[in-house]
RNA sequence: GCCCCCAUUGUCUAGCGGCCCAGGACGUGGCCCUCUCAAGGCCAAAACAGGGGUUCGAAUCCCCUUGGGGGCACCA
């Protein structure tokens, strides 16, 4: 870094009210380089002030997918931190004091208005086309008399008092200066009549209180981001930098993805919810790069970063407003670049448990053997398994067409595997530099190809057409195996 | 319906008035390598939504149209 930015505060603040997708790791992503390439601390906070909403362990897998992605936070309701709690629902009291010191000031008022009187309202501004708005009864009440029935029990809810004439310019990083006429704005409901503060109060005086420096939060956020200006202007704080990034589009780049076309993502081995997206065998590093890319870029050329590279290149002035469409294909292939950057024993470690959830009794030693030649050859984890599985077979049941090596007779194959079947025998062992020179002689001498022979070959040995290198494979597989694969291939071939 | 945001190849994007008859990446097609599949290397096709301005000069600035997205809750 060439300056150096004061150090920024930011939040991740999530509701539990469901999976954690991606445009949640994004947000958190960039909350936390935001937060580390300055110096400054991440914040978690959970926005749970709606209990009709609450999903329980949401909380719990919003915690296991930060840290599945590396990217921790440094205050946290599991954590603490000098400006806790950091679950709305524990500061119920501090969002009261607020509302009232915006009543006190005349910012906001008391509302007795029932839902059904306000749903008429409504009905009746939309028969006559008018944008729903609060229609101002109890604004124009007096003071006193707001006072004097909330004295006596009534229910009510807080208003803010939203100006009637003018305009209101917010300023996003991204967008420069938003500008509204001041009567499409409403006045808002701030605190319900359970008492409980709504997302415009109440995240605004956290942020305040958290001494949040940076918002970075979803386009969503732009309709009500005047009034969230003007909230904090009502109580004489300082603004943070607004960033509000662009939503994620479904793959067709036509609207944002349903809860429908969710499932159907699945059955292609995709998704858009983090957790998922561990168990079809994406690597952390390649989440974390792929979303870095959606929304922001470094230069014209350099797509590859690792967290650490992240950090120090992520700048919140390149960041793009547009909407982005979800390319999970670009997820593949970044995850093949992940997979083959990591070690061949980290590698082991990550696809050992899709062998054993399969029921392969893979262990670590053994695995690790065959690990090298998978590694190049798999764009998820999970690919690992049809790739290898043959290794840990006690026998392995080739397809009888398959074993008729191309363009030969039934006939020939079974010579080949005879002929095969002889020159590896006498051999000490399968290491490659012994199997493979008298199996290239024999491919000269013979006139076949080396696809016929190898091909063959390898459906015998491996029970697949499709393998990891043949001669790597034999070596792994050991030579007592491959003796009993051959003849028991010679004995198909023999009586077709 | 009203309000707000956005607009470069199929997709993600570079571009912030001349370096652009537009660069990179994914994907696609072809070739090379090759025992299959990959990986890798090389090459190719593929875009500035439309119309007006401003300017000596516009993908870049302004306006309109169109298209897309988001929001209009005692949800966040």
């Amino acid at each position: 870094m060439v300056d150096h930015p004061a150090p920024a505060r930011v939040r991740f603040a999530p509701s539990p009210t469901g999976h954690m997708h991606l445009g949640s790791a994004r947000t958190a992503l960039y909350d936390y380089l935001l937060a580390h390439q300055t110096g400054g601390q991440f914040v978690l906070r959970i926005e749970d002030t709606d209990i009709k909403r609450y999903v329980p362990g949401a909380e719990e897998e919003l915690m296991n997918g930060l840290r599945w992605l590396g990217i921790d936070y440094d205050e946290g309701p599991d954590k603490g931190g000098p400006y806790g709690p950091y679950r709305q629902s524990e500061r119920k009291e501090i969002y009261q004091e607020y509302a009232h010191k915006l009543i006190d000031t005349g910012h906001a008022f008391y509302c007795f208005c029932t839902p059904e009187r306000l749903a008429r309202v409504r009905e009746e501004q939309q028969k006559r086309k008018e944008p729903p708005h609060y229609d101002g009864t109890c604004r124009r009440l007096s003071k006193e008399e707001a006072e004097a029935r909330v004295a006596a029990g009534e229910s009510h809810v807080i208003r803010f008092k939203t100006p009637k004439d003018g305009t209101t310019t917010v300023v996003d990083h991204l967008r420069g200066e938003i500008t509204v006429e001041n009567r499409t704005l409403d006045d808002y409901i701030l605190v319900k009549s359970d008492g409980w503060a709504l997302y415009h109060l109440a995240a605004m005086v956290d942020d305040h209180l958290m001494k949040i420096t940076h918002v970075i939060r979803g386009s969503e956020w732009l309709p009500t981001f005047p009034l969230h200006g003007l909230i904090c202007r009502a109580f004489g704080w300082e603004e943070p930098v607004w960033i509000h990034l662009s939503v994620f589009l479904k793959p067709s780049g036509k609207g944002k993805m349903s809860k429908r076309e969710s499932a159907e993502l699945i059955k292609d081995g995709y998704s858009i919810f983090v957790k998922d997206l561990r168990e079809l065998g994406y690597t952390p590093e390649a989440v974390v790069n792929w979303i870095s890319l959606m929304g922001w870029s470094y230069d014209d050329h350099t797509e590859y970063f690792e967290l650490k590279d992240l950090v120090e290149k992520f700048s919140i002035d390149h960041l793009n407003p547009s909407p982005a469409a979800i390319n999970f294909t670009k997820l593949d292939h970044f995850n093949g670049l992940h997979i083959r950057a990591l070690s061949d024993d980290e590698l082991t470690k990550r696809i050992l448990p899709f062998f054993t959830e399969k029921g392969i009794a893979a262990t670590y030693d053994n695995l690790r053997k065959i690990t090298p030649i998978l590694k190049e050859r798999m764009a998820t984890l999970d690919e690992s398994v049809p790739l290898a599985g043959f290794f840990f077979q006690k026998e392995v049941t080739p397809k009888p067409e398959e074993l008729v090596a191309k363009g030969c007779t039934a006939k020939e194959s079974q010579a080949i595997v005879l002929k095969t079947i002889e020159l590896l025998e006498p051999l000490p062992d399968m290491k490659l530099e012994h199997a493979e020179p008298p199996m290239r002689e024999y491919v000269e001498a013979s006139g076949f190809s080396a696809g016929q022979v190898f091909g063959m070959v390898r459906v015998a040995v491996t029970g697949q057409k499709v393998s990891p290198p043949l001669f790597e494979s034999m070596e792994i597989i050991g030579k007592e195996k491959v003796m009993r694969r051959l003849k028991r291939a010679a004995e198909i071939l023999g009586s077709m």
